[in-house]
DNA sequence: TTGATATAATTAATATGTAAACCATTTAGG
DNA sequence: CCTAAATGGTTTACATATTAATTATATCAA
């Protein structure tokens, strides 16, 4: 019998509850937010990010984006450059500072990363990893109205 | 090599992204979150929850809690009752109508919880459950709170 | 008893999450 | 060309998330 507590969703936020607070900590004495973080490891990897990739790649939504984007740049951390082949994107470049900040913080990030890495074997984690990845697209072909006809949302090609 | 989108918070950010679609439109058609849910579901299974109860079984935060009971309260699903042996403490009570909703979404709550259990085998679930069981209390003993260095950019070597 | 401290619930301030609507382009088709 | 539909980014409205501070009670020790 599955109980509430059992229930996937349940289970994954426990997981996030238990992992996240010594990221939060360490992002917190650098004035940053686990989502700006997201954002900037992005921005690092290449200059040329548009907004909506960068949606994709830190899994968070365009609205968000927005306002964090807002924040980095008021901290001087990236810049906005409107592209001038599509004058709709918008290009998100890292400034020097936010280097300075990457190298302080990279290392202390990839500490936990490992500290939890080592809680389990690699098989373990490789076992993980594979059958978390077998969840994906699972909402994809959901056009589960019961009767009526909502819009498909998941009809699109891929972004 | 530990890549940014292989580590934890991302893999399990991930997992919920493509879990939560389908609770989401559910209990949308409810007028309902995902967090009122969660605090119903718990309501629900005893009267005799303290709201500070409350938060443990729900993983909401004691802030958040007060807003989503504010607002279960103004649709008439839930109600406050303060205790009168510990005047500080609230009891927070299910009332018929919320009885109603239960027996209208429940199955179809647990219809997407045993479709999602069926996309993996049972051993691979127990194997999955077992795993993350392992991160819990990861954040134990990271207290921290005694040194109260913060960052020293100047610390670095050669600045 | 008193005073320090702990607890339960809430408030406040700021940052995101989510869904829907909007605006300015750009692209597709007739 | 010209208009309808698609795209990229943003805004809006509302519901959390997070941390710190507050309020009202309770408890404990000197």
């Amino acid at each position: 019998m599955l109980t509430f507590d059992q229930s996937l969703p349940m289970i994954l936020n426990r997981a996030l509850d238990s992992i996240m607070p010594p990221y939060r900590d360490l992002f917190a004495r650098y004035d940053l937010t686990e989502q700006q973080w997201r954002v900037l490891r992005v921005v690092w990897s290449s200059d040329k990010y548009k907004s909506v990739d960068l949606a994709g790649h830190t899994l968070l939504a365009p609205a968000s984006l927005v306002g964090v984007l807002d924040r980095l740049q008021k901290k001087g951390l990236v810049e906005r450059v409107r592209s001038t082949t599509d004058r709709r994107a918008v290009y998100i470049v890292a400034t020097a500072k936010s280097r300075e900040l990457e190298k302080e913080v990279s290392p202390q990030v990839m500490a936990i990363h490992e500290r939890l890495r080592a809680t389990i074997t690699d098989e373990e984690w490789q076992t993980m990893e594979a059958i978390l990845d077998k969840f994906a697209g699972f909402s994809a072909g959901d056009d589960d109205s019961t009767s009526d006809n909502k819009p498909d949302l998941a009809a699109a090609p891929g972004r």
